[in-house]
DNA sequence: AGATTGCTTGACGTTAACGTAAATGTAACG
DNA sequence: CGTTACATTTACGTTAACGTCAAGCAATCT
């Protein structure tokens, strides 16, 4: 019960969130998580949590680490740097515009998926009726 | 005008479909098309466009390649194998289902993403009467 | 004939996101 | 102190879907 313990070993983290060391490792190298050392090994802070949080929500949506990386940049940036600032604000918004982009082409597939497999259930019900 | 041409070289096919060249040897190799010879150089067929029709939509719809040459190779089944009909038809509904959970969890992460651009459109909007 | 196109078949290169194995280190248990 | 249990780094392996040469044949243009 103490606070030191704000810290968390790689196998906590992988038992808390499911992944495995490997990807603890691979996101540190990517720099996507940033965990302290305590002599060789990794110790993984509050912040790396939340990061790692941030992350396999990204990829559910379908982002790559690299889109992920910057825009958990965007988070970060303390607003120290205002020309650096902006110029990730206006790659987010690129980014937000390729995801409605996105959004669209996926609304058009499952229209049109739908279509199909209206037109196959009907030929199902078919062959369901043919084999009675 | 002959009625010979029911056949296409690989370029018309390219500029048919908008692929490289590079895509349909690919196909073949990976059996998802038979072009025949002349000499020789790939005809491809009537019956090849229609597959590659059906690849192309396929990958819209996120299907890999193996996927599609399998349901290729139902409908070419001549509808005989009721069984694998019905199989196909569930896979498919359940790939529908997988991408309306993709295109919800992409409708909250585009929620997202525009809530942090406006706290960061606020935040610039500042930094930029600050500048002044 | 020579040169230009366009097609052919290899066969190695590429990207993403890790998997997997090897060699080594170290901390705790008994 | 020896073994077990994890940890570390290094580095090669994997899958998908082509890209990108390289080298050579074949028909066509000049």
């Amino acid at each position: 019960m103490q606070m030191t313990s704000d810290l968390m070993t790689i196998r906590q983290m992988c038992d808390a969130f499911d992944v495995t060391p490997r990807t603890l490792r691979f996101y540190e190298a990517k720099e996507l998580l940033f965990p302290q050392r305590d002599g060789t090994r990794r110790m993984f802070t509050r912040r790396d949590r939340a990061r790692l949080t941030l992350i396999l929500r990204g990829k559910r949506f379908g982002f790559s680490l690299e889109d992920i990386r910057q825009i958990l940049d965007l988070y970060d940036r303390d607003g120290s740097n205002h020309a650096q600032t902006i110029r990730t604000y206006e790659l987010a918004q690129a980014r937000l515009a390729q995801m409605e982009a996105q959004r669209a082409e996926l609304d058009v597939a499952i229209a049109e998926l739908k279509a199909e497999l209206d037109a196959g259930g009907a030929m199902i019900a078919g062959l369901r009726r043919a084999a009675e």
